[in-house]
DNA sequence: TCGTCGCGAGCTATTACCTCA
DNA sequence: CGTGAGGTAATAGCTCGCGAC
């Protein structure tokens, strides 16, 4: 796990964020975390609008936490479903029908009357029931009323569920109903999330086709998630500060008792510490004396393991800042 | 060049519905 | 079976950027 923290400079989002990504993707370690506060984050939209051609961006630079599953994920699902718009190494072809893993026998969710779809234009061109319709997934049907297309579809249970919701269905068609994606969608939403987590009006048209959503409900779905990512990031950040804060006070609580100690110590042996200043100059990472002198003394000191007077030089410290350069004393230190 | 307007997109807060313990 | 909690789809209202004028 590797956690970083900035604090005022929202504008330079954390450089190690991109190779821990990397490991957590690759080795399926952990999560990585940075924080910056004082952005209004509106920069950062332009910034992805402008990049949103296609270019993997992130979300929220300003806060930036990798929470994606601890567990390998491979890029390519093993249906090996391809994205309706290219990727970014050209792999995927829009509308590659038949790359999604899902069987190709059926509709369809959540789709709703003919007459419904006319409020996005993109969903207009295909009737959700008809054989010969464009869409490929098989996703079984979840919502009230459609209770034929779940039939169609094979999942009883799906079926059931929405054979038993269609006599609620309200016919002044004023209650909103709640349209539950179906695990196939959710799943395809997912993976598309993590190659584009906001999509252009091109992306969401495509990805709408291919699941046989309207647009809208592709759009509502990368809002909330976006949310969710948000909110489960702003719960790890209070996590991590509130250790931040443990830790120091612990530390500062640590470093007022070896103050005292060393007080006392100077109290009952006053020529104790008539060293040099700089004999307890410490490095500020690696808690080791930077400059020593030749006298006996010095060196019991400079010993990170002498407990010759009751404490040690070394002691743990927290530093949420990772160091920018590698540490040429951590291989001693450790 | 600057101000205004309309539009599109995203964000946040909230609601409404659904599932499950 | 009723109920509350949690998850999430959907909505409303807002801000911001951008292009047209």
């Amino acid at each position: 796990m590797e956690l970083g923290l900035s604090l005022g400079d929202a504008s330079k989002p954390f450089g190690f964020m991109d190779k821990t990504r990397e490991v957590a993707h690759n080795k399926g370690l952990g999560f990585c975390m940075g924080l910056s506060i004082g952005s209004n984050g509106r920069e950062e939209d332009k910034e992805k609008r402008e990049k949103e051609s296609g270019k993997r961006v992130s979300v929220d630079p300003p806060v930036q936490l990798d929470l994606l599953p601890l567990a390998p994920v491979p890029r390519n699902p093993p249906s090996q479903q391809a994205f309706p718009w290219p990727s970014d190494n050209g792999s995927s072809e829009a509308g590659s029908s038949g790359q999604m893993g899902f069987p190709a026998r059926g509709f369809d969710v959540n789709r709703l009357p003919v007459a419904e779809e006319a409020d996005d234009g993109a969903a207009v061109s295909s009737s959700p029931n008809s054989a010969a319709s464009s869409f490929q997934m098989d996703f079984c049907i979840y919502r009230s009323g459609n209770k034929r297309d779940s039939e169609a579809a094979g999942n009883d249970v799906e079926a059931e569920r929405a054979s038993s919701r269609a006599s609620d269905e309200d016919e002044n068609g004023i209650t909103r109903k709640k349209l539950r994606l179906s695990k196939e969608q959710s799943a395809f939403l997912e993976e598309s999330f993590k190659e584009h987590n906001t999509l252009n009006p091109k992306q969401k048209l495509a990805l709408a086709k291919q699941l046989n959503l309207r647009p809208r409900q592709v759009e509502v779905w990368f809002q909330n998630r976006r949310a969710r990512t948000k909110l489960k990031q702003t719960e790890v950040d209070c996590e991590y500060l509130k250790r931040c804060c443990e830790t120091l006070t612990e530390e500062n609580r640590r470093l007022h008792k070896e103050l005292q100690e060393l007080r006392a110590l100077k109290t009952s042996n006053p020529f104790y510490m008539q060293l040099p200043a700089t004999t307890l100059t410490m490095c500020p990472s690696c808690e080791r004396v930077a400059n020593t002198t030749t006298t006996t003394t010095t060196t019991t000191a400079a010993d990170p393991t002498s407990k010759s007077n009751g404490f040690s030089l070394t002691r743990p410290r927290f530093y949420p800042f990772s160091h920018s350069q590698p540490n040429p004393h951590q291989s001693a230190a450790s």
